[in-house]
DNA sequence: TCTTAAAACTGATAATTATCACTTTTTAAA
DNA sequence: TTTAAAAAGTGATAATTATCAGTTTTAAGA
């Protein structure tokens, strides 16, 4: 016999499960989250839309939550004293931002602007942090994509300090084409300005432009606009390489 | 009435505190370790002694567990395919090594190396990841200890994109001193060879030298052999902020 | 569609940093 | 204490990258 409180149990499972699907599908880093854990989340969250050029928020400001992205390119970057900036990370669906700041409970350390229209949901700070002292798998996996991030910085520290700009353009390329892929057309998803692309190779922005006139002539690239494509990949590895 | 079994337990009690003490004073990031996790890594660690020079553990190398300082300075460096290498990380005393590798199952993706004697403790891997996966306040901690890593990362990419051989000097020296401060004469307590100190900065060693002449000669340190005094921070901090 | 601002590009030149080929000093081991 | 070897330091020069002062092209709004 099917009571009441039994149908409401179906309800809740059910929604429960809608909850999970819905928020694991968008956001990698919550995979770990128990589902109690993720329902809060669901119902806390909020959805926000940034128009291109448009900032998230600035270096300095306390954040009263993370931000997810579900569509579009956000950047992360750090001013400099000198007035240039370095971009030092790329965010696109599925990842996640100012958990750092809200984690070690300071103000964010990075400026998040939209590189173009980008759609976020934002989730409360006591939303993350309840399931994160509770759920050490959740936390667990926290911890291994902010180690990823570490390697990742220590690699790109590496190629500032000993790579020239070409063979630093030419890994920025690599880096866009795998880890954010192409289009149909075999145009690299993440299309930058020249500036941006500067501000991520850590160069000058006429030496940037120089550098991708170069890799055409080359052969190793082909421009349209704003958009690059990969023609030659184990040539630009070969370069990165110093072979 | 004291019988056996409470003198045991008290026994026990009494380890516990003295294997928690010992421990917790040595290593800040396993402070939040349960006391039985904290037992469990007084009875499996070992000790080790690394004479200067010698490399505790080489970049792709796969480690067993991790490693704690107890004693000495030792260097994280990463090698470049043109033969050079950048020290990503001087680590002394209550400091955590291959804590990466070990959570998130890599090898390793830099070398370890002593600057001078080392004594460290080795951690078998499951000793440490039993507690990660069943307590959170553990797992937060390691987790604050590496969002602090990646936030000292992004500063030092700022810096070797946007400043100068003289202002990375500067901004290095002034790290050194705040971090690991100085000796009652008031050298930095951290002395580096010049070919650490330009790997710390990412240039050549001749382009290090020439600059410590030069801070030398405007007066904001001294310098006698290997050791570095600190003697305007407020200059090196001006000349550090484009002022 | 016109218009204007932003982005992309170019050449000349300057500044910074690296490299090479040494000498001198320091350190550590026989 | 002597003696190699390692580290530190120097000068000359080359290479790389930044800066400045433009022009041309592209994109986006009125």
């Amino acid at each position: 016999m099917v009571t009441r409180s039994t149908l409401n149990m179906a309800k809740d499972e059910n929604y429960l499960k809608r909850c999970e699907n819905c928020i694991v599908r968008q956001f990698n880093a919550l995979r770990a989250m128990d589902k109690e854990a993720l329902k809060q989340v669901s119902d806390a969250k909020t959805s926000k839309r940034i128009k291109k050029g448009d900032t998230i928020f600035k270096e300095g400001e306390k954040l009263n939550g993370i931000f997810c992205v579900k569509n579009g390119i956000t950047k992360l970057s750090k001013l400099s004293s000198n007035g240039k900036d370095q971009i030092i990370k790329i965010v696109t669906k599925g990842d996640v931002i100012g958990h750092d700041a809200i984690i070690t409970e300071v103000n964010t350390t990075m400026e998040a602007t939209a590189i173009n229209d980008v759609e976020l949901c934002f989730i409360p700070k006591e939303t993350i942090l309840k399931p994160l002292k509770a759920n050490p798998n959740f936390t667990v996996e926290i911890l291994k994509t902010v180690i990823n991030d570490l390697k990742e910085a220590h690699t790109t520290l590496l190629s500032l300090s000993q790579k020239s700009v070409k063979q630093r353009l030419a890994q920025t390329l690599i880096y866009l084409d795998t880890n954010y892929g192409t289009n149909e057309d075999g145009f690299l998803k993440v299309t930058l300005t020249r500036e941006e692309l500067s501000s991520i190779i850590g160069t000058a922005l006429e030496s940037c432009i120089r550098t991708i006139s170069s890799l055409k002539k080359e052969k190793m690239i082909t421009v349209s606009h704003k958009k690059i494509k990969i023609i030659n990949r184990k040539a630009l590895q070969r370069l990165i390489d110093d072979l």
